[in-house]
Order: structure tokens, then sequence, then C-alpha cells
DNA sequence: TATTGTTATACTCTATAACTATA
DNA sequence: TATAGTTATAGAGTATAACAATA
């Protein structure tokens, strides 16, 4: 009979720790600016808009690390909810700039303020130092990975 | 005209940083385990019945952090994959265990094996206080949370 | 009446590819 | 031919609720 093969137990893992850490903060954030009718995706979107007067779907989704067609259907879902506008750029047809209504614009502090309390009921309690140390770290493999960090530039 | 309302940058976040991470450990180590023919939530679903003779779907919801509706979803797909039986409790007909065959027993220990490389991609290159550092900070806030680390008891 | 598990529905996210209209 | 953006399709995860069988 062989050995039976060793298999480490799935908590031993820092990327399976990671999974349930990330996916407790994700859902409690989701969870309130639901009530604001907008989904973690929209907002992270909204935010992205925010920095720029306008930008085109194409940037857009190199940017949030998504496919075109999950960016057309994002803006769709918030022109629809008068958050974002659609305009056609003269230059050439084929374009299209992306920009926030000022609903969109005037929403984008209050969801804000959302993301600032998730994060201080999650990290607050933390040490300044082990706050320090998780960026650090989170950082670090970012940089080992070459993982895009939003805002690229 | 009312002062600007501040607006912090996304990658201020750490909630947002650990998203980052997270998304590229699981995107990495569901396109290796998806060459095995399973997904990430089947991986841990085996992982979990490979520490029990046999599991009922309602406690192994409850470890799993999902519904029962979402165990039924997935435990049908893997019977088809015959990698997990469903079977009859004499005692209370309402009842169903879990449990996996023995293709599903034979094939935990090559996944584990992929999990084990994916850590080691992306933490291997941490330094071991680094590494060390991340899962006792993980794991604080898990413990103030109250967030559930699978294996409960 | 309460519980076990299944089924139905619906929505988000992700990915791929076909398609259009321009360039 | 290549590019910009849209549309279509499909799979996976998540959540809620209705449901049948059994306790």
């Amino acid at each position: 009979m062989p050995p039976p093969a060793p298999v480490s137990p799935l908590e031993s893992h820092l990327g399976y720790r990671l999974r349930i850490v990330s996916n407790a903060v994700s859902r409690s954030f989701a969870r309130t600016v639901e009530e604001e009718g907008v989904t973690v995706a929209e907002w992270v979107f909204m935010r992205v808009l925010h920095d720029f007067e306008s930008l085109a779907p194409t940037p857009l989704a190199e940017r949030m690390g998504m496919t075109k067609g999950a960016i057309t259907k994002l803006a769709s879902r918030l022109v629809e909810k008068k958050l974002v506008k659609r305009e056609a750029n003269p230059d050439d047809k084929r374009a299209q700039t992306l920009s926030l209504t000022s609903r969109g614009r005037s929403l984008v502090p209050q969801l804000a303020k959302i993301a600032d309390g998730n994060e201080a009921a999650f990290f607050g309690p933390l040490t300044a130092r082990d706050r320090g140390n998780l960026n650090r770290i989170l950082g670090r493999i970012v940089e080992l990975r070459g993982l895009k960090d939003v805002p690229t530039d």
C-alpha cells in the first residue's frame, strides 16, 4: 500500500485566509453601498471616473482590470441610473466618452464615506503598526507579482 | 459654494488592496485547478469532505459559509463528475449524506499540491517574518470580526 | 409545526467571441 | 486591415424563497 499523500490543511494557506478576510470586507461593503443603490463594481467605476473629466471605455477597462464588454454592461446600468453619461466623440465617431452626471458626482462623497466606515470597522481595531505592516506586505506582493493597483499613473 | 467633500483615494484603503491581492491569488489558483476540471468552490467542498467520512448538506453549508441551495448545486455538479456521492440516511429519510468517491478521494492530494504551489508562488518570495506577520494580522481580523475559518471545531 | 434538502428565480461578475461602424 | 465599442452567450457564485417529504 502506498503511503497516504500529504494534504495540507486549508487554513494553513495564507491565500485561503486572505480570501476569507477579503470576502468578509467586500461583502460587508457591498451590503452597505447596496442601500445607496449601487454595487461594488459600480462604485469603483464611479470612483475612477471621479478623478477624470471623462474617460473612454477601453482605458477604463484597463484601469479596472475588466474587459470592454464588462465595462459596457456596467456603464449601461449606470447610465440607466442617471449616474453616468455617455457622449460621442466628434473627432472619432467610433469613440465614446464616459463621465459622471452631476448626480453621480454628488453621490461619490457619500459612497466614499461608506468606504471609509467599512475600512475603519475592519482595520481600525488593529494597531497602527499592524496596519502599516499589512499595507506594506500587500504592497510588496502587488509589486512582486506586477499586479495593477488601479490608478496606474 | 460649499467646500468640496473629501474623497479618499481608492488605493488608500487596506480593504481595496486586500481585494486586489486576494483576487489575484484566487484567479491564479482557479486557472490551474481548472485544468483538473474543478472550480475553487468545488475544491474547498472536496477538501472539507476529505476530513470526514461523510457530511450532510446543512453542516457543510455552515462550514463553507454558503446556503443550502448553493451546496445542492455544487454537490450535483460534483456528483455528475463522479467525484462525490450522495447517499440516503436510513435513520432520517429526509437526510442525505455527502462523501467523496474513490476517484474524488484520490484527486484531493493532486489539488492540494496545486494549492501548495500557488501559495508558494505568491507568498514564498516574502520573508518568513512578513509571512508570519501577515498570517497573524489576518488571524487577528478573523478573531475580532468573528469570521468562520472553515473548520470550526 | 419545524426541519431537511431540492428546486426555481434572479442578479452580478467574468470571459470569449461575433458583430457594427468607423478609421 | 485594425480599432472602438456593443451585443450575445454562457458559466460560476450568491441570495431568497417556495416547495415536498419527513419528523
